[in-house]
DNA sequence: AACATCACGTTGACAGTGTCAACCAGCTAC
DNA sequence: GTAGCTGGTTGACACTGTCAACGTGATGTT
């Protein structure tokens, strides 16, 4: 199968993003770096966008990953809950670029499926984690879904460390309501 | 005063952004259809990217003042906090390039003070709506804002619609614990 | 065995972009 | 009157995404 050098491409171009953030990501650097040429990518890629959307897959993966180990470790319901947000914005601080990314993409979402297959991924693998006994209802999983992105992207914009706040505090007010 | 100019300019962009969307605001574009030659915001604006963020505060103060009307029309303080959501995600579908430019310039508020401000002021006013009473804690207001952010961006992302729901149906997940 | 096909890759070129340097008009100030 | 600033211009530069044209080798088909 040789998609593989399609997943050199992403895995350099993931290389990129992370060194020297997504304004490095061209397809120039890309083909270079994986020892190709500029326009290799369209051999793999229709577009700049859809190799985008192919990293920004990946990047979910792996923030997927990370939320599920955070919360995996909690018991409690509320717990998990706060170890959800936390984990969340934790990874999109720490990762900047890397949620850049994943933002700049949702607006690509209705023209690559893929993404939103990755998507619904990190919601179920969220209602798996949250739900003790039965099932959690879409709408609030979507909720969640929200709360955590704006919250993520509050703290990445600094918005938050500007008025004095840490995200714990607002993650505290969010977890409040939610005790049942 | 002579940023006469530079309003002018503002809203040359702006209505770029509105009717050919966020890639057609280039400065030769904006400078054209101000009548002046293409490096014309340089002497008003030390950068293109200064030019979206004051291209930015425009927009929010829009969007914050059709948040508030959309508040001051109801009663209920479980309304207005409805209201809040509605109206905000509203916007932000029914103007999905302007909402997207707010997005992106929002990693670049670290180095814009006035985009903190708009920002500052979207809160008050949101404090000053949402509170009967007393006044409402720093950290529940960002946390309000956070929710609606997240919110528009998955409804303008049509991750919502994908999965068969409408913002709606979120906001109501949303609004529920907050009775009192 | 010969030939067509196709996936993969290359180079060259093109229109746009942001940005800078150099230059120029006019106004103000001393 | 002349020095200097503000607002404006044109020319050029490096860089980008994208396409067209071209070259390979492998794969199949007859």
């Amino acid at each position: 199968m040789m998609d593989d050098t399609r997943t050199r491409l992403v895995e350099s171009a993931l290389r990129l993003l992370r060194e020297e953030g997504l304004d490095a990501v061209t397809l120039r650097a890309v083909g270079d770096l994986t020892g190709l040429s500029r326009t290799a990518p369209y051999r793999h890629f229709t577009d700049k966008t859809a190799l985008l959307a192919a990293l920004a897959v990946r990047v979910i993966a792996d923030l997927s990953a990370h939320v599920a180990a955070a919360i995996s470790q909690e018991a409690d319901r509320r717990d998990r809950l706060r170890a959800f947000y936390l984990s969340y914005v934790e990874y999109a601080t720490a990762h900047r670029e890397e949620y850049r990314l994943v933002f700049a993409s949702e607006f690509l979402a209705g023209h690559h499926p893929e993404l939103e297959e990755a998507i619904d991924q990190v919601t179920t693998a969220l209602g798996m984690a949250g739900a003790g006994e039965g099932t959690v209802p879409k709408a609030r999983l979507m909720a969640l879904l929200s709360t955590a992105h704006g919250l993520a992207e509050l703290a990445v914009a600094g918005q938050l460390a500007h008025k004095g706040l840490g995200y714990e505090d607002i993650v505290d007010v969010l977890v409040a309501p939610f005790v049942d």
